[in-house]
DNA sequence: CTAGGATCCTGTCAGC
DNA sequence: TGCTGACAGGATCCTA
Protein backbone atom coordinates (compact mmCIF):
# COMPACT_ATOMS: atom_id res chain seq x y z
CA UNK A 1 0.00 0.00 0.00
CA UNK A 2 2.49 2.32 1.02
CA UNK A 3 4.12 3.12 -2.41
CA UNK A 4 6.77 6.25 -3.77
CA UNK A 5 4.31 9.37 -2.86
CA UNK A 6 4.20 7.96 0.99
CA UNK A 7 8.10 6.95 0.92
CA UNK A 8 8.63 10.25 -0.37
CA UNK A 9 6.41 11.53 2.49
CA UNK A 10 8.32 10.03 4.96
CA UNK A 11 11.56 10.39 3.12
CA UNK A 12 11.09 14.61 3.36
CA UNK A 13 10.08 14.47 7.31
CA UNK A 14 12.64 12.19 8.23
CA UNK A 15 15.05 13.83 6.27
CA UNK A 16 14.42 17.06 8.39
CA UNK A 17 15.27 15.29 11.69
CA UNK A 18 17.51 12.70 11.16
CA UNK A 19 20.70 14.24 9.89
CA UNK A 20 22.91 14.85 12.52
CA UNK A 21 21.30 12.46 15.07
CA UNK A 22 23.23 9.28 16.67
CA UNK A 23 21.97 5.88 17.02
CA UNK A 24 21.57 5.30 20.74
CA UNK A 25 20.18 1.70 20.44
CA UNK A 26 18.10 -0.26 18.77
CA UNK A 27 15.67 -2.88 19.42
CA UNK A 28 14.45 -5.69 17.28
CA UNK A 29 11.01 -6.75 18.52
CA UNK A 30 10.56 -9.30 15.29
CA UNK A 31 13.58 -11.13 14.08
CA UNK A 32 12.14 -11.21 10.50
CA UNK A 33 11.72 -7.54 10.23
CA UNK A 34 15.23 -7.00 10.08
CA UNK A 35 16.80 -9.44 7.29
CA UNK A 36 20.58 -10.40 8.52
CA UNK A 37 20.30 -8.61 12.05
CA UNK A 38 22.96 -9.81 14.28
CA UNK A 39 25.04 -8.80 17.27
CA UNK A 40 27.61 -7.76 14.39
CA UNK A 41 25.25 -5.29 13.27
CA UNK A 42 24.10 -3.97 15.96
CA UNK A 43 27.20 -2.97 17.30
CA UNK A 44 27.96 -1.43 14.52
CA UNK A 45 24.60 0.27 14.31
CA UNK A 46 25.19 2.04 17.65
CA UNK A 47 27.16 4.94 17.31
CA UNK A 48 26.43 6.01 13.92
CA UNK A 49 25.17 8.93 12.72
CA UNK A 50 22.49 9.38 10.26
CA UNK A 51 23.83 11.22 6.71
CA UNK A 52 20.45 11.96 4.94
CA UNK A 53 17.93 10.36 3.77
CA UNK A 54 17.25 9.14 0.54
CA UNK A 55 14.50 7.13 -1.49
CA UNK A 56 14.36 4.81 -4.42
CA UNK A 57 11.36 3.47 -5.48
CA UNK A 58 9.25 2.09 -2.50
CA UNK A 59 12.47 1.99 -0.56
CA UNK A 60 13.71 4.24 1.76
CA UNK A 61 17.96 4.40 2.70
CA UNK A 62 19.00 6.02 5.49
CA UNK A 63 22.68 6.49 5.34
CA UNK A 64 24.59 6.19 8.12
CA UNK A 65 28.73 7.00 9.36
CA UNK A 66 30.99 7.11 11.62
CA UNK A 67 30.40 10.73 12.38
CA UNK A 68 32.09 13.48 13.80
CA UNK A 69 31.36 12.15 17.24
CA UNK A 70 32.84 8.93 17.00
CA UNK A 71 36.14 10.49 16.63
CA UNK A 72 37.48 10.30 20.29
CA UNK A 73 40.83 10.46 21.97
CA UNK A 74 42.37 7.05 22.07
CA UNK A 75 42.03 6.15 25.98
CA UNK A 76 38.10 6.62 25.86
CA UNK A 77 37.73 5.35 22.31
CA UNK A 78 39.13 2.05 23.71
CA UNK A 79 37.08 1.97 26.25
CA UNK A 80 33.59 2.51 24.40
CA UNK A 81 34.70 -0.08 21.90
CA UNK A 82 34.45 -2.75 24.16
CA UNK A 83 31.03 -2.23 25.55
CA UNK A 84 29.64 -1.07 21.89
CA UNK A 85 25.81 -1.21 22.20
CA UNK A 86 25.50 -0.17 26.13
CA UNK A 87 27.23 2.54 26.35
CA UNK A 88 25.92 6.39 25.57
CA UNK A 89 27.73 8.28 23.44
CA UNK A 90 29.05 11.66 23.88
CA UNK A 91 26.95 14.42 21.87
CA UNK A 92 28.14 15.47 18.27
CA UNK A 93 29.73 18.69 20.20
CA UNK A 94 32.07 16.56 21.90
CA UNK A 95 34.41 15.89 18.93
CA UNK A 96 37.70 15.85 17.59
CA UNK A 97 40.80 18.02 17.95
CA UNK A 98 42.91 17.16 14.70
CA UNK A 99 46.47 15.88 15.74
CA UNK A 100 45.69 14.03 18.98
CA UNK A 101 42.69 12.19 17.34
CA UNK A 102 42.62 8.40 16.58
CA UNK A 103 39.21 7.70 15.46
CA UNK A 104 37.22 4.79 15.87
CA UNK A 105 37.18 2.21 12.93
CA UNK A 106 33.93 1.39 11.95
CA UNK A 107 34.38 -0.65 8.61
CA UNK A 108 32.29 1.11 6.22
CA UNK A 109 29.60 3.80 6.22
CA UNK A 110 26.57 1.70 6.10
CA UNK A 111 22.74 2.10 4.64
CA UNK A 112 19.54 1.18 6.37
CA UNK A 113 17.20 -0.13 4.05
CA UNK A 114 13.58 0.30 4.61
CA UNK A 115 10.57 -1.88 2.89
CA UNK A 116 7.69 -0.91 4.06
CA UNK A 117 5.94 -3.57 1.48
CA UNK A 118 1.81 -3.56 2.67
CA UNK A 119 1.44 -2.28 6.01
CA UNK A 120 4.79 -0.82 6.69
CA UNK A 121 4.87 2.25 8.94
CA UNK A 122 7.40 4.77 10.51
CA UNK A 123 6.69 6.94 13.10
CA UNK A 124 8.83 9.27 14.45
CA UNK A 125 8.25 9.84 18.16
CA UNK A 126 9.64 13.25 20.22
CA UNK A 127 10.61 12.96 23.56
CA UNK A 128 8.98 16.29 23.83
CA UNK A 129 5.27 16.05 23.61
CA UNK A 130 4.59 19.53 23.03
CA UNK A 131 6.15 19.38 19.70
CA UNK A 132 3.27 18.63 17.59
CA UNK A 133 4.70 18.41 14.30
CA UNK A 134 3.62 14.73 13.03
CA UNK A 135 6.43 12.92 11.32
CA UNK A 136 4.92 9.33 10.56
CA UNK A 137 3.76 7.71 7.27
CA UNK A 138 3.15 4.84 5.80
CA UNK A 139 -0.01 2.26 5.86
CA UNK A 140 -2.90 4.26 7.47
CA UNK A 141 -4.06 2.89 10.68
CA UNK A 142 -3.95 3.66 14.30
CA UNK A 143 -0.50 2.60 14.84
CA UNK A 144 0.02 6.08 13.45
CA UNK A 145 -1.07 8.31 16.42
CA UNK A 146 -1.55 5.62 19.17
CA UNK A 147 0.39 4.71 22.17
CA UNK A 148 3.76 3.37 20.86
CA UNK A 149 5.13 0.55 21.12
CA UNK A 150 2.10 -1.60 19.80
CA UNK A 151 1.66 -5.09 18.71
CA UNK A 152 2.20 -4.48 15.29
CA UNK A 153 5.99 -2.91 16.54
CA UNK A 154 8.69 -4.14 14.72
CA UNK A 155 11.75 -2.58 15.57
CA UNK A 156 12.45 0.34 17.50
CA UNK A 157 15.44 2.78 16.95
CA UNK A 158 16.47 5.06 20.04
CA UNK A 159 18.38 8.39 19.25
CA UNK A 160 20.73 10.60 21.11
CA UNK A 161 18.39 13.56 21.76
CA UNK A 162 15.81 10.92 23.12
CA UNK A 163 13.65 10.72 20.36
CA UNK A 164 12.48 7.31 18.91
CA UNK A 165 11.83 6.12 15.51
CA UNK A 166 9.60 3.24 15.26
CA UNK A 167 9.11 0.74 12.89
CA UNK A 168 5.22 -0.74 12.52
CA UNK A 169 4.43 -3.40 10.47
CA UNK A 170 1.10 -4.97 10.99
CA UNK A 171 1.42 -8.24 8.28
CA UNK A 172 5.67 -8.56 8.51
CA UNK A 173 6.17 -8.03 4.57
CA UNK A 174 8.50 -5.20 5.37
CA UNK A 175 11.73 -4.99 6.74
CA UNK A 176 15.16 -3.11 7.36
CA UNK A 177 18.35 -4.26 6.46
CA UNK A 178 21.74 -2.83 6.58
CA UNK A 179 24.21 -2.82 3.53
CA UNK A 180 27.85 -1.52 3.72
CA UNK A 181 28.02 1.52 1.49
CA UNK A 182 29.90 0.64 -0.98
CA UNK A 183 27.59 -2.52 -1.90
CA UNK A 184 24.41 -0.68 -2.15
CA UNK A 185 24.29 -1.75 -5.66
CA UNK A 186 24.38 -5.37 -4.72
CA UNK A 187 21.62 -5.08 -3.08
CA UNK A 188 19.11 -7.90 -4.93
CA UNK A 189 16.06 -5.12 -4.98
CA UNK A 190 17.64 -2.16 -5.89
CA UNK A 191 19.97 -3.76 -8.22
CA UNK A 192 17.31 -4.51 -10.96
CA UNK A 193 15.13 -1.75 -10.00
CA UNK A 194 13.62 0.42 -13.11
CA UNK A 195 13.83 4.16 -13.44
CA UNK A 196 12.38 6.46 -11.24
CA UNK A 197 9.41 8.07 -13.16
CA UNK A 198 9.52 11.34 -11.12
CA UNK A 199 13.26 11.57 -12.34
CA UNK A 200 14.32 14.94 -14.39
CA UNK A 201 13.87 14.48 -18.55
CA UNK A 202 12.16 11.34 -17.42
CA UNK A 203 10.20 11.51 -21.54
CA UNK A 204 7.70 9.05 -22.84
CA UNK A 205 10.10 7.48 -24.69
CA UNK A 206 12.21 6.44 -21.56
CA UNK A 207 8.58 4.86 -20.11
CA UNK A 208 8.20 3.32 -23.65
CA UNK A 209 10.94 1.90 -23.29
CA UNK A 210 11.12 0.69 -19.24
CA UNK A 211 7.54 -1.07 -19.59
CA UNK A 212 8.77 -2.74 -22.85
CA UNK A 213 7.65 -4.17 -25.86
CA UNK A 214 6.04 -7.38 -25.17
CA UNK A 215 2.19 -8.95 -24.76
CA UNK A 216 2.48 -8.10 -20.67
CA UNK A 217 -1.04 -5.94 -19.83
CA UNK A 218 -0.01 -2.12 -19.19
CA UNK A 219 -1.00 -3.09 -15.20
CA UNK A 220 1.04 -5.69 -15.02
CA UNK A 221 3.88 -3.57 -16.41
CA UNK A 222 3.16 -0.69 -14.48
CA UNK A 223 3.44 -2.99 -11.20
CA UNK A 224 6.69 -4.74 -11.90
CA UNK A 225 9.57 -2.54 -10.17
CA UNK A 226 11.82 -3.76 -12.66
CA UNK A 227 10.18 -2.19 -15.44
CA UNK A 228 9.31 1.29 -13.51
CA UNK A 229 10.09 2.03 -9.93
CA UNK A 230 7.69 3.48 -6.98
CA UNK A 231 3.95 2.29 -8.81
CA UNK A 232 2.01 -0.02 -6.58
CA UNK A 233 -2.07 -0.92 -7.17
CA UNK A 234 -3.40 2.31 -6.07
CA UNK A 235 -1.36 4.56 -8.44
CA UNK A 236 -1.52 2.09 -11.34
CA UNK A 237 -5.20 2.25 -11.64
CA UNK A 238 -5.39 5.81 -10.63
CA UNK A 239 -2.97 6.46 -13.37
CA UNK A 240 -4.52 4.51 -16.16
CA UNK A 241 -7.48 5.71 -15.16
CA UNK A 242 -6.69 9.63 -15.82
CA UNK A 243 -4.69 8.42 -18.54
CA UNK A 244 -8.34 6.80 -19.90
CA UNK A 245 -6.23 3.36 -20.19
CA UNK A 246 -7.45 0.00 -20.52
CA UNK A 247 -5.18 -1.46 -17.18
CA UNK A 248 -5.67 -5.00 -19.74
CA UNK A 249 -3.82 -3.34 -22.84
CA UNK A 250 -1.15 -5.00 -24.27
CA UNK A 251 1.56 -2.25 -23.61
CA UNK A 252 2.76 -3.12 -27.36
CA UNK A 253 -0.84 -1.57 -28.14
CA UNK A 254 0.27 1.63 -26.86
CA UNK A 255 0.21 4.53 -29.08
CA UNK A 256 2.63 7.49 -28.20
CA UNK A 257 0.12 9.70 -27.60
CA UNK A 258 -0.77 7.07 -25.00
CA UNK A 259 2.31 6.80 -23.41
CA UNK A 260 2.41 10.81 -23.19
CA UNK A 261 -0.90 10.96 -21.49
CA UNK A 262 0.22 7.35 -19.05
CA UNK A 263 3.30 9.56 -18.20
CA UNK A 264 1.79 12.75 -17.42
CA UNK A 265 -1.08 11.16 -15.15
CA UNK A 266 1.64 8.71 -13.32
CA UNK A 267 3.32 12.27 -12.85
CA UNK A 268 0.06 13.94 -11.83
CA UNK A 269 -0.99 11.36 -9.56
CA UNK A 270 2.33 11.31 -7.77
CA UNK A 271 2.95 14.77 -6.97
CA UNK A 272 -0.38 15.29 -5.75
CA UNK A 273 -0.04 12.68 -3.28
CA UNK A 274 2.78 13.93 -2.25
CA UNK A 275 2.01 17.18 -1.87
CA UNK A 276 -0.95 16.11 -0.10
CA UNK A 277 0.28 13.82 2.20
CA UNK A 278 2.85 16.33 2.69
CA UNK A 279 0.80 19.18 4.13
CA UNK A 280 -2.33 17.17 5.53
CA UNK A 281 -1.13 14.87 7.34
CA UNK A 282 -1.69 16.92 11.02
CA UNK A 283 -5.68 17.21 9.88
CA UNK A 284 -5.67 13.99 8.58
CA UNK A 285 -4.41 12.66 11.89
CA UNK A 286 -6.87 14.98 13.86
CA UNK A 287 -9.52 13.85 12.13
CA UNK A 288 -8.99 10.44 12.64
CA UNK A 289 -9.72 10.01 9.44
CA UNK A 290 -7.19 7.17 8.64
CA UNK A 291 -7.71 4.50 5.56
CA UNK A 292 -11.18 6.24 4.56
CA UNK A 293 -9.86 9.39 4.22
CA UNK A 294 -6.42 8.40 2.82
CA UNK A 295 -8.26 6.72 0.13
CA UNK A 296 -11.20 9.37 -0.46
CA UNK A 297 -8.47 12.04 -0.80
CA UNK A 298 -6.36 10.33 -3.25
CA UNK A 299 -8.43 7.79 -5.06
CA UNK A 300 -10.91 8.57 -8.20
CA UNK A 301 -11.46 4.85 -9.24
CA UNK A 302 -9.38 2.59 -6.20
CA UNK A 303 -11.87 0.63 -3.86
CA UNK A 304 -14.87 2.61 -5.55
CA UNK A 305 -16.17 -0.16 -7.28
CA UNK A 306 -19.53 -0.05 -7.94
CA UNK A 307 -19.64 4.12 -7.38
CA UNK A 308 -20.38 6.43 -10.20
CA UNK A 309 -17.18 7.28 -12.27
CA UNK A 310 -16.57 10.69 -11.70
CA UNK A 311 -16.09 11.50 -15.65
CA UNK A 312 -19.01 9.69 -16.88
CA UNK A 313 -21.21 8.75 -14.10
CA UNK A 314 -21.24 5.02 -15.34
CA UNK A 315 -20.10 2.75 -12.08
CA UNK A 316 -16.31 1.52 -11.45
CA UNK A 317 -15.90 -1.83 -11.87
CA UNK A 318 -13.69 -4.30 -10.19
CA UNK A 319 -11.84 -6.78 -11.91
CA UNK A 320 -8.37 -8.56 -12.13
CA UNK A 321 -5.77 -7.99 -13.56
CA UNK A 322 -1.65 -9.52 -13.50
CA UNK A 323 -3.54 -11.29 -10.23
CA UNK A 324 -4.69 -7.60 -8.93
CA UNK A 325 -7.60 -6.29 -8.09
CA UNK A 326 -7.96 -3.53 -10.63
CA UNK A 327 -10.62 -1.02 -10.32
CA UNK A 328 -11.18 1.38 -13.69
CA UNK A 329 -14.14 2.71 -15.95
CA UNK A 330 -15.35 0.54 -18.47
CA UNK A 331 -16.56 3.57 -20.63
CA UNK A 332 -13.74 5.83 -20.12
CA UNK A 333 -10.49 3.51 -20.50
CA UNK A 334 -9.99 2.06 -23.58
C1' DC B 1 8.56 -13.91 -22.38
C1' DT B 2 4.33 -14.14 -19.87
C1' DA B 3 0.57 -15.75 -17.02
C1' DG B 4 -0.87 -17.74 -13.10
C1' DG B 5 -0.52 -19.59 -8.67
C1' DA B 6 1.47 -20.13 -4.04
C1' DT B 7 3.93 -17.92 -0.40
C1' DC B 8 4.73 -14.83 3.54
C1' DC B 9 1.12 -12.47 7.44
C1' DT B 10 -2.79 -10.61 10.11
C1' DG B 11 -6.82 -7.64 10.36
C1' DT B 12 -11.28 -7.08 8.39
C1' DC B 13 -15.55 -8.19 6.65
C1' DA B 14 -19.24 -10.90 4.29
C1' DG B 15 -22.05 -14.74 4.95
C1' DC B 16 -24.21 -18.18 7.40
C1' DT C 1 -23.82 -13.33 18.30
C1' DG C 2 -19.96 -15.97 16.83
C1' DC C 3 -17.57 -18.61 13.81
C1' DT C 4 -15.43 -19.54 9.20
C1' DG C 5 -13.44 -18.47 5.08
C1' DA C 6 -12.26 -15.23 1.69
C1' DC C 7 -9.72 -11.25 0.77
C1' DA C 8 -6.30 -7.58 0.76
C1' DG C 9 -1.54 -7.07 -1.76
C1' DG C 10 4.61 -6.17 -2.63
C1' DA C 11 7.79 -8.97 -3.99
C1' DT C 12 9.68 -13.52 -4.94
C1' DC C 13 9.69 -17.99 -6.48
C1' DC C 14 7.88 -21.76 -8.97
C1' DT C 15 5.48 -24.12 -12.73
C1' DA C 16 3.11 -24.21 -17.14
Amino acid sequence: MPELPEAEVIRRGLDEVLPGRLIEGIEVLEARSFIGFNQDQMHQLVGMQVRKVQRRGKMLMIFLGTGISAVKPVAESKKKASFAGSQQLPPPEGSAEPGSTDSVQVPNDAVLLVHLRMTGQLVYRRAEPEDDKALFGGFPNASLIGELPDKSTRIIIALDNQDKLYFNDQRKFGYFKLVAEDRLSEDGFLAHLGPEPLADGFTWQDLRKALGRGSMSVKGALLDQQKLAGIGNIYADESLYRAAIDPRRSVSTLTPNNYKRLLASIIECLTLSIDAGGSTARNYVDAMGLRGEFLDLYAAVYGKDGQACPRCGRPIEKIRVAGRGTHYCPKCQK
